[in-house]
DNA sequence: CCGAGATCGTTGACTTGTCAACCATCCGTG
DNA sequence: CACGGATGGTTGACAAGTCAACGATCTCGG
């Protein structure tokens, strides 16, 4: 996504004719629009801050994240795609990217001839270590600063049950569900 | 950012020595996981199916409705970009898109020579009118239908805050802020 | 009135992601 | 064992966004 949408309106409703009504004063909607505002705003700030402190993206602190946390420090290109949620094609960009810049090191799978595991250099874990104390300041500041223990209790149930409910590889509303097409 | 990204780590952490230690077992971090994989799985399955039912992207989407929510049903170029979160040159290019499709038209501004102003066609407004229906309906699906009101007040009450802590122009932690450079 | 500087929208060059096509390899069945 | 279909990763062509630079216009102090 691209730089996230917001369908953020200021504030007010307008009062309009019932004909020229054209979204949602459906209760809720209001914390829908919330949350993509809060999600647009924080993440730019977070990317903007990891890019000019130690240039290197959101995306790429997230993969070398997720490497670095994996048993030995590598995994499947496949897995780090669902991991960081990119397409394959996505992935192997990303990690080229990585690879140039001497974080990552491409390795040929040891149970699988036609994988490729992308492994955790000396330098990528450095580089990470550095990048995550601006990361998890972003996020203490932006985020959890401006929330009380149950609010982020809250949240993460919420969220959580939201989120898990759209997992990939799911049976209900893939391609049948949404049913609109005029 | 086009598809943000996760920090999703599936579950456990590892145990490692203290040296290895990476991110973050910061209370609190598990909200922001989910806030950001609730994020990228609804926005991404909204698109999809708007896309999928009505050729139009989220992006679009979106513009079409703040256009279509200002009096007379056109907006400055300038403040399309600032109401959808997208830089002018960027704004630009999905105005030409939705023109190219006939749902906008360029007006010149009758009060400023160097304005322009996206006016929302007839053709546009009844596209964003069908849209309206499936996106609605996805919001509902993937997030109304999933919380309870008392949820939904908490989520807006909270990420309302947050989000509204970095509207743009803000005086503090713009750029003396992020400290981190080494 | 004028000229310096800000603001508006567009454009060119580039970045980062997607999809479709491809080849290599794996696996289950006959 | 062999072969047909799934799966894994890469690649080319493209989509959509960013930034820097530009020309046009506005605004204000002198």
């Amino acid at each position: 996504m691209p730089t996230p949408s917001t369908t953020a309106r200021p504030t007010g409703r307008a009062a309009r004719p019932a004909s020229d009504r054209l979204v949602s004063d459906e209760p809720g909607i209001g914390a829908w629009r919330s949350f993509l505002i809060a999600h647009a705003r924080i993440t730019r700030r977070l990317d903007e801050e990891l890019q000019a402190s130690h240039g290197i993206s959101l995306a790429e602190y997230d993969a070398l994240l997720q490497i670095a946390h994996a048993p030995g420090r590598r995994v499947r290109m496949n897995v780090l795609a669902e991991r960081v949620i990119l397409s394959r094609s996505g992935i192997t960009r990303l990690v080229d990217r990585l690879e140039a810049a001497g974080s990552v090191e491409r390795m040929a799978c040891s149970t699988d001839a036609r994988g490729q595991e992308a492994v955790l250099t000396r330098i990528g874990l450095d580089r990470l270590r550095q990048a995550s104390a601006t990361h998890v300041a972003g996020i203490r500041r932006y985020f959890l600063e401006r929330l009380d223990g149950a609010e982020l209790g809250a949240l993460e149930e919420s969220l959580g049950r939201v989120g898990s409910a759209l997992e990939p590889g799911q049976r209900p509303t893939h391609e049948g569900c949404p049913p609109a097409e005029a």
